[in-house]
RNA sequence: GGGCGGAUAGCUCAGUGGGAGAGCACCUGCCUUACAAGCAGGGGGUCGUAGGUUCGAAACCUAUUCCGCCCACCA
């Protein structure tokens, strides 16, 4: 306090909050002012967040929206706190998504990825990037999102894949990644592998058919059921539990396979049910993960039948080159012909689907590289269990131990061209494998190279993002100053793709996890608690509501309904009633600056003594607010801090404290008191525009400047500080007395059915304690009382003074208020309604004294707990005891 | 099959041991010169069900029903 400043005022403020101009020109001026750079050689604390990086095919959607609103609340308070806050931009460069865009662009034009060669394809998958990659990043700015965007990374950037190269062959000389032909997830459209965590599986309506398999000795023949009858001519043997009492003695004998002829085995594997069907398994282990490893462990042939278009192959006899669902049928239809299809049942079951493009996952066998997991995964589950890394809320921590304890290994090559190429070289003429960061001009043996032309799953290269993005693997000033990162904030549907990976490379590479904590935030769905999609039709779109209701007003929605734990109900509606909020805090400053304008705000002009109970109070509620704020945000409570603003601004500042100051401001308190007013107010906004910039930065930088307050922009402002205030607690106590009592007079009018603005001369008030503080608080403020309720007068009645005749009553434990309406007193109305409160009351101490009688109650309750009730006991008593009065001079 | 979350006012949700709250919606009255995107007043809930712990349970424990989600090698 003590200085001067000269409000800009009212100018350029519209008379109603309106977004649209204001935005743009912050946001630019943000940039301009450099405030979201960070400093790696700065003396300050570091706070420190890397995007999730978008795709860079990706449009904002609502997900985004959330996920850096929440973000960037946390970067602007810690900012403000003092901190050096690197927000880490960039985006991914997502293999299968951005070939599948690219590759539908050229369809259109006639031509495809294989008519024009890897070399050109690419490049011309670099040339959409440049072209529209930068799409999202401008709708993250368009949210307001404070990165620093000189550090805007891509995952393929040339420091990135340098990056993804070293790790990968750091990882294959320790052993953790090796090559080898298993069976793995195929899409045959996208024509490539994908790991297990991108296959998502459906609950299908399919048929399980009974196959019959003639014995080879032309003894009968044994049923074996399968959902699968293309992979018939795959299999390799027939297996049975070998603790089933029904088919045990099956085993050493051999079966013709249907439709291709050829003999096979019965064997003996566990993973036979003998409950399941007839106990009799087919063995696949070209075509199921299952039979896969009963192969191996049996030693049995693996036949592909089909191709990685999912086309019958050549091991498919007369099917070849049919379709799998087409030769699905023919050879149904052909066991049935020939009298080998025993039967045929729906059965409903889980069908792996391609994540991108939604195409019924093959497995297939495929030589590919996996990273092996297990011993990585085991060092993460104890980092995080001993608390270097912390779950927010701590409930996904168990999800994530879930899935890290029965990890498998992630195989990591894909059949893309868009992607980190593998840094492996085979050579044709020795068979060497060279796994190196440069790449190898000759093998040793003289043999050419040739390099391995599969490229690696985008989730590869962002694994490493919190170290890759700040220059690993050299030893740079960013890494030393922002790696670990502080928070992590991102939704669940990623926790394994990425955070458990992100977490495996930085214990790994680092030897520190990446981040501190993991702010783990819900979907937004819309108002039935539908997940959002365009086939559905109920997508809202983030920029759709920016245009329409700026951005402040989504950022505090999305804020205010951020419960942990919760899914996001959002709709339009409710963005709706948080603009009121905005609305209101607007046309309150507007309120303000009508009052400050040209006027010095010296709070030099105002002693202690200038300030009334009311400026007293809000100063007190201020402070706490403030300090509860700052608890909020730091514990990642980003709806409950939204919540507590909205209802201080709205219930606390305009409701009550604004109303209060009217008369001062308008000078009938004398200038000294017009002066306290407007430097509680200017002080006041100051803290609240703070407080609520990093949630609604760019309506509080409007604000901001027009009050004028002297630090530059808002973002460059201090975070404010609690006050400690003189008998904050006396003030409070005394304003919630005061308030109950206008709130009861105003009842009592509404009571009466009194127009609002009608002035009634008095209302009478026997305080319990005649000589207390209330007393004085009632007659020092009389003048606000009289305007918040219309009432002119309050009088106070003595000890043994009698109500006035005719009266409307509301008695409470510490007073009485009477208001003398005269002939318009409907005494049979009034009578009722006291009787049901004094019903109600009687209800209560009902309770009460049932709860005193208790002698456990009594001997086990904490004292004070019992002496609260004793005296609510009491007080409830006599408040009984007094409308009872008050009815007996009625009647 | 394993795991997680939810069930509180018409709707959306707060509320982690001391007799249930908010916003929206609804009803009544007000254009009171910051704001009708507003102001004031009001009605409305045996806190999913059943047990248990406790002097005391919406909250803690057990079981159960329903809804949602995740994981898993369901022929």
């Amino acid at each position: 306090m003590g200085e001067t400043v000269r409000p800009k005022g009212l100018e350029g403020l519209s008379k109603s909050y309106d977004p649209a101009p204001i935005e743009d020109k912050w946001y630019a001026r943000w940039i301009e002012d450099g405030i979201f750079k960070a400093d790696a050689k700065s003396g300050k604390p570091p706070f420190s967040i890397v995007i999730p990086p978008p795709n860079v095919t990706g449009s904002l959607h609502l997900g985004h929206a959330l996920d850096n609103t929440l973000q960037d609340i946390l970067c602007r308070a810690k900012r403000m706190q003092g901190y050096n806050v690197l927000w880490m931009p960039g985006t991914d460069h997502a293999g299968i998504a951005t070939q599948n865009v690219v590759e539908r662009a050229l369809r259109e034009e006639g031509h495809s990825r294989e008519s024009l060669g890897r070399e050109a394809f690419v490049k011309r998958v670099w040339e959409w990037k440049e072209e529209y990659g930068g799409r999202i990043i401008n709708q993250l700015k368009k949210l307001g999102a404070s990165c620093d965007w000189n550090r805007e990374r891509f995952t393929m950037d040339g420091g990135l894949s340098r990056a993804v190269r070293k790790v990968f062959v750091e990882l294959y000389r320790k052993d953790l990644i090796y090559r080898g032909k298993y069976l793995i997830n195929w899409c045959p459209r996208c024509l490539t592998a994908l790991s297990d965590l991108e296959v998502e599986h459906k609950e299908t309506e399919g048929r399980l058919y009974s196959v019959k398999y003639a014995f080879a000795d032309g003894k009968g023949s044994l049923t074996v059921m399968t959902t699968r009858p293309e992979t018939i001519m795959g299999d390799v043997a027939i297996a049975v539990h070998p603790r089933d009492e029904r088919n045990r003695h099956l085993a050493g004998r051999e079966v013709i396979v249907p439709i291709c002829g050829r003999v096979i085995p019965v064997i003996e594997d566990n993973l036979a049910d003998p409950e399941f069907g007839t106990g009799a398994l087919k063995i696949t282990p070209a075509h199921d993960p299952n039979d896969f490893l009963v192969g191996l462990r049996h030693g049995l042939e693996q036949i592909q039948v089909m191709d990685d278009r999912g086309r019958m192959n050549e091991n498919g006899g007369k099917y070849a080159g049919m379709e799998r669902f087409e030769a699905r049928k023919a050879i149904v239809s052909d066991l049935a012909e020939q009298g080998l299809l025993a039967g045929e049942e729906r059965h409903g079951h889980s069908v792996g689907h391609c994540y991108r493009c939604d195409t019924v996952i093959e497995p297939y066998l495929s030589e590919q590289w996996f990273v092996r997991t297990r011993p990585l995964a085991d060092e993460d589950v104890r980092a995080v269990k001993e608390g270097q890394i912390r779950f927010v809320p701590e409930q996904w921590a168990g999800t994530y131990y879930q899935w890290m304890e029965n990890i498998r290994d992630w195989c990591v090559s894909r059949q893309l061209w868009w992607g980190h190429r593998i840094p492996a070289w085979y050579c044709d003429d020795c068979g060497e494998v060279i796994v190196s960061l440069d790449e190898p001009e000759t093998c040793a043996c003289g043999g050419k190279l040739r390099q391995d032309e599969d490229v690696l799953d985008t989730w590869f290269s962002s694994a490493l993002w919190p170290f890759s993005t700040m220059g690993w693997p050299d030893e740079t000033d960013e890494l030393a100053a922002f790696y670990p990162t502080s928070v992590l904030v991102t939704g669940f549907d990623i926790i394994f793709f990425w955070v458990a990976r992100m977490i495996m490379m930085g214990c790994e590479f680092m030897e520190k996890p990446p981040f501190r904590d993991v702010y783990i935030h819900a979907l937004v769905r819309d108002e039935k608690g539908q997940k959002m999609s365009k086939s559905k039709g109920n997508v809202i779109d983030p920029l759709v509501t920016i245009e329409k209701y700026g951005a402040d007003a989504l950022r505090f929605t999305l804020a205010a309904l951020t419960v942990q734990g919760r899914d996001i109900f959002l709709s339009e509606s409710r963005i709706e009633t948080y603009r009121f909020f905005l609305n209101k805090l607007w046309n309150a400053s507007r309120f303000a600056l009508m009052n400050l304008e040209c006027a010095a705000c010296d709070a030099g002009n105002c002693g202690e003594g200038a300030l009334r109970l009311h400026d007293r109070w809000i100063i007190a509620r201020m402070s706490e607010v403030t300090e509860k704020m700052t608890e909020l945000l730091d514990g990642y409570y980003f709806g409950e801090s939204a919540k507590l603003m909205y209802d201080f601004v709205w219930g606390e500042l305009c409701d009550w404290y604004l109303e209060l100051s009217k008369p001062a401001l308008r000078g009938d308190e004398g200038p000294m008191r017009k002066a306290a007013s407007q430097s509680v107010i200017y002080a006041v906004f100051r803290d609240v525009l703070k407080l609520l910039h990093p949630i609604i930065p760019f309506t509080t930088e409007e604000l901001w400047s027009a009050f004028g307050y002297g630090e530059g922009i808002i973002g460059r402002a201090e975070w404010p500080e609690p006050a400690a205030l003189e008998d904050a607690s006396g003030v409070l106590s005394d304003m919630d007395f005061l308030q109950a009592l206008a709130r009861a007079m105003r009842n009592l009018r509404a009571e009466a059915k009194l127009p609002p603005q009608k002035q009634v001369p008095v209302m009478c008030l026997r305080l319990k304690d005649v000589s207390g503080d209330k007393a004085a608080v009632v007659s020092e403020n009389a003048d606000l009382v009289s305007l918040l309720t219309k009432v002119e007068k309050t009088e106070l009645l003595g000890a043994g003074e009698g109500k006035p005749p005719q009266c409307l009553s509301t008695v409470t434990g510490e007073w009485e208020l009477f208001f003398p309406v005269g002939e318009l007193l409907d005494v049979e109305k009034e009578i009722k309604r006291l009787g049901s409160e004094l019903e109600k009351l009687e209800k209560e101490t009902e309770r009460t004294r049932a709860k005193l009688s208790n002698a456990n109650f009594i001997d086990r309750a904490p004292a004070e707990v019992v002496e609260k009730e004793r005296a609510a006991l009491e007080a409830a008593e006599s408040q009984k005891k007094r409308i009872e009065e008050n009815i007996a001079s009625l009647a």
